[in-house]
Formats: structure tokens, sequence, C-alpha cells
DNA sequence: GTGTCCCACGAAAACGGTTTCGGCAAGATG
DNA sequence: CATCTTGCCGAAACCGTTTTCGTGGGACAC
């Protein structure tokens, strides 16, 4: 099943075989033909290998990840995948699970099966250190931010999407707003709180009690939705971290007969369907848009593979999914 | 950075620095050693490319999947990929999407890069159209059972996960059992209350009610778990055929007053751990073993490269996770 | 009829490795 | 000293494809 096979079945050398399976100008119509069908016939499989061995792209990327379990990494490398698919391109993946010498070994795999670039997909939007010196093809970092600012990082926009939120709720009417995150330890609970405050700022509103950062579980959020509403019994809203506080935040204040989202209105983030869409009520929430992210990477992993390499860190935006935990704008007061 | 650069600069032939680099015999210690030193100054990576190409083994399977982003692909993806590192191996990933003209182009695309086998990882433990014919490597169905029974199929073990979960609430002194789970269109629906009912028949008792076919969300948990207490009030233990409805079970016996695990002990499926551990109680559940089930696809795969190619379905035994919500033996009464 | 041009095609080189095979030298054996 | 064995090494073939370049012939203009 060689390209010889066919170029004997159909009479022709494998050069012009070769010219005619790959759509190449200097062959007769009644030739190109002829091969083509002895192809069929022979269903023959061009050896990409081979052909990636010679003309130097392989139409390969190697994924490598640090967490491919976590909640993030799959939607990326999802949209990643698809993008790569429609380039005709295809993924290695390789998971190091944050141990630095997989990571090395991987590296070093990748290389020897000479991908054309690299894609890194970080699992919490923080910055990680960059890989570029150790990797001699284009690299992409998704979903986490080079050290070195000659490099091309994609990250979601916490901060932007941390703004639709908030907009989204002073917007309703709301103006005592509570904020129950993650640990302060993240750049992404850090970011949501800062969108909140800024927004909140311009609105001419001040905040209900300080952020309140803790975990992302929803126990924390059934914990601190306690605090708070003991500290701020007026809170009208309160933007979440994530979605599982908000589902956490949601259980407490039903156990304390607070109606949502007639007296407190709920915010999440990341949209994670699982715990949005069955919530009690639904969450309204900030998707990441991380399949977007995901494929936006790879465009601009392949613009760097044609020689268009870009630097900096590209926010992705997110998007607000409006669900029923924020209700509809409230009257005037 | 090419073999023949190494060869060069320690002085010896092409053919005596490839049999020094890999290990071969007929080559003097002090020569190899000789070239293995120009092999590291010159950081040369060998072109496991053409090594493939030449030998016949890329050492890189495809991993073929319909739904990657659902909740079940992720886990034998993550343990097929480490078990596959493993053993030197690689993966080339690639989602269908259910698309039938999408797998046929990802099919064609992994034959034309010579991956020496496929694994097709289905989404639900479902009977799957087997691929085999088409593919001239071997083949191994993750998560899926191949219409052809000369395949080698690696399933979930769903009728053994639902008899541990099944036995262990029998042997804490539960007598009234009932049953909520998803669509019984779904097999892992039906053979999970197959070994349910296999269990209490065994043990002498008899269900508390028919099975409760619905849907795999907590809402429809939340919902059935008020038809059942309201046919049976003095069901004692709930087994949910998934986390999801053993939450909303447990919301529901949460607003009406039911202690868990005093009064009704639950167990839910899949230890979805999101679900299982933010429960209120956390949830005794089955886990699936996807990780050990995505390895022992991969053990057989790579059996099947060395002409062991096995035939027939395997399956996969899941494993109880005990937590609160099934609490102590009952005291006899 | 002759000269020119262009087009289709094929021979051959290249790619980066592995593998086969032959040769050479040193040591063992008679 | 002659012969045989053994161990190392390199020349060359090979894999399947692309690409370059040369060649032959047909078409067209004059």
């Amino acid at each position: 099943m060689t390209l010889s096979d066919v170029a004997g079945h159909a009479g022709v050398s494998v050069a012009t075989a070769s010219k005619a399976l790959n759509g190449r100008a200097e062959v007769a119509p009644s030739t190109r033909e002829r091969v083509l069908r002895a192809a069929a016939e022979l269903s023959f499989q061009p050896n990409a290998l081979a052909a990636g061995l010679i003309s130097g792209r392989t139409r390969t990327v190697g994924l490598l990840t640090d967490e491919l379990g976590g909640r993030f990494a799959m939607s990326i490398l999802l949209g990643a995948e698809n993008a790569l698919g429609n380039g005709q391109m295809s993924v290695l993946l390789c998971d190091a699970r944050g141990d630095a010498i997989r990571r090395q070994h991987y590296i070093r795999t990748l290389l020897a099966r000479q991908v054309d670039g690299f894609i890194v997909v970080g699992d919490s939007n923080e910055v990680s250190p960059s890989l570029t010196q150790q990797i001699p093809v284009p690299v992409v970092y998704a979903y986490a931010e080079s050290t070195d600012p000659r490099d091309l990082s994609i990250v979601a926009d916490d901060e932007g999407g941390a703004r639709l939120a908030a907009e989204h709720l002073v917007s309703h009417g709301r103006r005592r707003i509570g904020h129950i995150t993650g640990p302060d330890s993240y750049r992404a609970a850090r970011d949501r709180a800062a969108g909140l405050r800024t927004v909140l700022a311009e609105a001419g509103l001040s905040p209900a009690g300080d952020p309140l950062f803790g975990e992302w579980s929803q126990r924390w959020g059934r914990h601190a939705a306690r605090l708070l509403l003991a500290a701020r019994p007026d809170v009208d809203a309160i933007f979440c971290g994530n979605d599982q506080v908000a589902a956490g935040v949601a259980d407490t204040l039903r156990d304390l007969g607070r109606r949502i989202p007639d007296d407190v209105a709920i915010v999440g983030y990341d949209n994670w369907e699982f715990f949005a869409e069955d919530c009690r009520p639904p969450l309204t929430t900030v998707d990441l848009n991380l399949e977007q992210l995901g494929a936006t990477a790879v465009q601009h992993l392949i613009a760097a593979l044609d020689g268009n390499a870009g630097v900096g860190v590209i926010r992705q935006q997110g998007r607000l999914v409006v669900r029923e935990s924020t209700g509809p704008a409230l009257p005037r007061r």
C-alpha cells in the first residue's frame, strides 16, 4: 500500500503519482485522474510520517498540561482539539500532573516526535514558568501566563468577567452586594474581587463588607453565607467566586428563609453547568469561554508556525449567562 | 542536529553512531562513550519519526472518543494517557463528537499517521458499532461494548457495582430499599437496577417499590424522592443511579425532615467527588474505577500489538467508597 | 518544413535514520 | 607460522515520500 504500488498500478512513476495526489500543477488531468483512481482502488493511505519527515511539518502539536483532570483543562483541550482538527492538524496529549520531571520527559518526547509547536495549558490562570528556552518550536500558553513577557499567553479575563457580573447586578437595582470567593492565593479570586470593586466604585456603591476569601467549595459557600448574613443582614446580592460556592450560598439562603432572587440575588462564576443549571434556582453565572480560549491559542500557534508569532498577554473575554438566580430588575425605590 | 552531525563530531560513521545510541552490542565501549558524549554536547534529539518509519512502530496510539466533554471520557483518557506514557508511547487525541463523518475522517487521519493501534472510548458503557473492519491495526473498546464479539471491549461492571452498594446497605441493616435512577434507555441504569434486585432477592428482601427511572439530574432526584416517600413512607434506604440524583434525593429528604443516615441511608453511583464529597452528608457511592479502566484498555492494546490479542468483554470492577450518608450499621431489631 | 516553446513526465537525489554485510585487525589455536 | 575465530567498524542498501532537474515530444508560429 505504498506510493510505488499506486504508481505501478496507474502506470506512472512515483514522482508523478506524488504530484498527482498532492494536487500539484505539473500533471495532466487525465493522468491525475488515473492516479487518483488507482489510489482509491488500492485504498492507499499516504504515509504522513515520511511526508512530515521531509517537508519539516508534521502537522502535529503537543499539548502539555499540568492537571488534565481539573475542571478547566478539559474545555480548553476540547476547543483546541477542534480548532486543530479544522486545520488538519492533530494533537499529542501529555499530562505532566504537576511534576517537573514528568514535564521534562514529555517535552523531550514531544520534540522527538517532531511536533510543530506546543500549547502549554495551565490549570489556574496563574503566572507560570516559561518553558520556551527549552523548546525550539513555537509555544503558546493557555490559561496560564508565562513569566517571560516575550512569550504569548492567552488567559481568561477574570476581572472583565467579574465586571460583567457586577454590572448585571447593579443594573438590576441591587445596591448592597457581598462577595464570597475562593482563596486569595488564587489570582482568579483576587482579579474577580477587583472587577467587582471597580464596578461598585464606578456606580458610587460601597461593597457589603470585605470579600470573604475561603475555598472553592460548596461547604465554604454555605458557611460564608451565614457569616455574611450575620454581619450584613441587609445584603441584597451576593457575587460568588465560582458556581460551587454559589450553590452553597444558595443552600444557606434557603435554609435561612431568604428568597432567591427576590430578597437576595446570586451570581456564580465558571458556568459549570452541572452546578449552575441544577441549582435552586438555576444560577446566573459567568462563562469563561474556555473552548474559545483553546481555539484562540491554536489560531495564534498556527500564526506562529507561519512566522507571525505574537507576543504578550491576550485576555479571553467571558460571557454572562443569565438564569433565574438574579431575576428581573428590581423596581426603583 | 542530525545523526550524521553526531557521527562526524565523534569521528565515526552514522552506522556506528546509530548502534551506539541504540545500545546495540556490536560497538566498543570506548566508541560508544565517545558517541554518547558527542550526542550530549550537540543535544541531539533522535528523530522518532524516521525511526518509526523504518521499524514500523510509531509508538503512538489513536484515542477516538465520541464525547470528550462528557463526565467519563476524561477519567478514562487520564488513565490511558498515564499507562501509555509508562510504556513510552504517546496518544493522539480525536473527538468525533458523536458525528459519523467526523469519526470517519479521524480514522483516516490516525491511520495516515501510522498509529500502532486504536482505543475507542464510548460515553455510556453501551453497545456501540464495531469499527474494526475499517481499521487494519489492533483496536480496543473502552467504556463501550463492540457489536462484534470478536473485538475486545472493556466495560464498567455496573451490575457488580450495584451489588456492592446493595450489599453494603443490606449488611448495615437496611430492609426497605428504594431505587431512583436515570432513564431506562441506559444500560447502566438497567444493569444497576438488576444488581440491586439480585442482592435483595438473595437476602430475601423485596424492594421498596419499583425502580424509579427518570433522568440523571439532581432535579429528578428531588422530584422522585417525593414520589417514593409518598408511596413508601417507611423506606429506610435509597440506592441512587448516580451521584447527582443522590444529591437531589438528599435535598428532598432534608426538606422533608428525614435524617440521613439515621432515618434513611443513601448510596450514590459514580463517585463524582464534587457532588459526593460536598453533599450533605457526604455520599457513600460506587467508584467506577475509570482510570483503571483506561489503563486496562492500554494493557490489552499493548498485548495485542505484541500479537496476543484478546477477545470478548472484560468487566472492570467498581469500588465502594463509604462516606457518611450510610452511617454505621443499624442495631438489629 | 523548420525552429521554438512549453508541458507532461520520469530519473534521481535528498531526507534521516536502521540494518545488512563485508572487511580488517587482533587474539586464539594448531 | 598458518589458520580460524571474534569483535568493531564503516560502506552501502533501504524505507516512502518530496523535490529538482533533465528530457522528449507535441503544438504552434513562421
